[in-house]
DNA sequence: CATGAATGAGGGTTCATTCAT
DNA sequence: GATGAATGAACCCTCATTCAT
């Protein structure tokens, strides 16, 4: 899980740098253990009480040592934020094709859509305390944004293919509404047993689904 | 407004002592006194950034004096989470009778139970604080917990007489899962300029009516 | 000495506040002793190596005690500044009075203006601190101001007085000049043993003389 | 150990050793651009806020290479100063010689003496952060001495060709007076404009000239 | 020798909590 | 009870110095 989430964060930040050559391959790593570290803990402890030092323990590495590589707490955070928001697009981007759903049922599009995010939020504990409430600190709001307008952007481009006879504030309010019902139960579903986890899952598209209907039927 | 909570917050609490004597009045007022001050903190701040000094200030007082009455930060919050507590189910119980909903249609029932809600979540802004996410410090969440129970009771109660058919089970996850979406709609809700607001609420009231008809159909 | 300055300190803080009332009465002392202490660290280590820690040490108190009192470090080294700039007029005015200089020789004249800055210098260790180069860190630069300010503006006055016929550009000049002759024969003076220390007072009245002749004549 | 510090330092900027090899030309290279790097960042920063770090970089160099060349922080100020102090004695051995500057009025000799203090002041910006007053790290005290001695030597030499008749102890003080003032006068005259420049430098040059003919009168 | 990542002590500052008055 | 000054651990961050490569 893990090496998962390493493998997405270095994934997520060479690809924007063209030619990482050896020399840079060691800080690579070292930002994507950084980041992995501070994932745990924000899962563990959520924003406010992730210490700098305990990232850096948690890491392996000296309190001085993160400053090498970010500025600052918030730099982690939005760092880890656009990771995310890219881990989370390209999942989704690789579970369907936004242009081509025509073939699907309501259920399979509703499953296409939540199985991914919700497969993401399990192997990135440290998503949800990111993808957050409003009350966060001011320099974290504009670092967490990438997340939010990464699923949204989906979310209201599938809505525009299904129902292009709803408005744009109609498909907007209807994104965002579902949006935050997947994110409302998330830390249910994280934290329930094994067992009980697809009940719950179940439950949500089951919601998902029939709000689509009406929306269909309106 | 304030008045309104202080006076919900001193009828919760005195309500269990019978013969208060002079002392104890102005104690309990004091006590009043610091938890509207809390519920404005938590309101601006949110819980971590909500400062015990701040709260003094707020409250009019010096930050000893808040010791003389709660042993900690924490107990305020749990002190403040059982007033909402209790004034969010006294609001829910004015506003509708559980044993008797037979007439109602179903949107008219959901109407009985959002918008109670809704009322109280904009009358008491540090409401949300409290009503909050997982990653709360630890016993902030045990605090909060008689929060989550007075409208799951509520709730499972109205499915109970709804819904008889279902399973215990199945109307336990009915019920976390509404609230949970009307918690994660609440942020927009109450941020909503005021024009926006009734098309946001519309929104969710569509989500859960559709739920609720697709509970029914099972 | 240290409790000429506390007196001092105390006197400059307490003029600007109408009614201190007992309750500030100690706070009052505190800031004092906090400034005093400041002073000494500031004179044996300077501005830089001065620590907010070993201030709060000399002071007796906590670190977090300093923080009651002063904002920031800054602010303290501020305030001692106005502190100074306060004490220092204070002491000049109380040596002469600069409408009436009419009977003094040039010598006395010097004497009457270098002896206070002096005095207050031996007496304020660490007043040079504060009194310093311009290579100060940005905040510092502009709480130091006072100090320069005080002085300058004395020694101008005087000026005036004395070389009506001098042009408001040229006493600018040797004022600032002669205020930086004594600065940097200061270390001399207040390092220099007891019997030495008039020797070297002395030559630095010698010079500023023959300056002063030198601006007569010119 | 100190004095092994200053006797290396002397050692390495004098041409002392006979045969450099190829290796120890390219360390005296090294040696040389890291304290032209130190003098900008001094010059910049000053001493308390000059960075080890901030040294390497505008060296061009990493900074674990500084550490090959210089023990410390205080070495590299120590051995700069030693540098400056060599060609501040040569600069001034260029103007004029000591032992025959009969045929000159003392303003002449000022000139001689001032305005290659004055020029080297301005080429080596950095300068002026090792002469610097007394509230300088310890180490870095012992440091900087060469530069002061390097002055005093030749002030003092003057006076003795010019002022046989005054004792010893006068010409020190004298000596240590006038060199002070050039000191406390040249930020002002370094910051200013180039317009405003030469009137202050006259002005200083007038003070030194009433002083030097008030010691001849003596 | 050079590199630059790593170190960790220490700096300024905050804040929940205590305690003398 | 009330006050508010005092406490001190803990936070975020810097930087002189070291060390593996």
């Amino acid at each position: 899980m893990e090496d998962q989430l390493e493998a997405e964060a270095a994934a997520g930040a060479t690809a924007q740098r063209t030619a990482p050559r050896k020399r840079q391959a060691r800080g690579e790593r070292r930002i994507a253990e950084i980041l992995t570290a501070a994932a745990r803990v924000l899962a563990a402890q959520g924003y406010e009480r992730t210490t700098t030092n305990a990232i850096a323990a948690e890491a392996g590495i000296s309190p001085g040592s993160l400053y090498q590589y970010f500025r600052n707490k918030d730099e982690i955070a939005a760092e880890l934020a656009t990771t995310y928001a890219a881990g989370l697009r390209a999942a989704h981007e690789a579970a369907f094709d936004l242009t081509d759903v025509t073939g699907l049922t309501p259920a399979e599009t509703i499953d296409r859509v939540i199985d991914p995010i919700l497969a993401f939020n399990v192997a990135n504990p440290g998503f949800k305390a990111l993808h957050a409430r409003p009350d966060m600190p001011p320099g974290l709001a504009a670092a967490t944004r990438p997340i939010h307008e990464a699923l949204r952007g989906r979310v209201v481009g599938l809505l525009e293919t299904r129902f292009p006879e709803r408005s744009a504030v109609e498909r907007n309010l209807a994104a965002q509404l579902m949006i935050q019902v997947v994110q409302a139960a998330m830390p249910s579903i994280t934290t329930a047993d094994a067992d009980e986890r697809p009940v719950i899952i179940t439950e949500v598209k089951r919601m998902l689904g029939a709000y689509v209907r009406e929306l269909a039927e309106r």
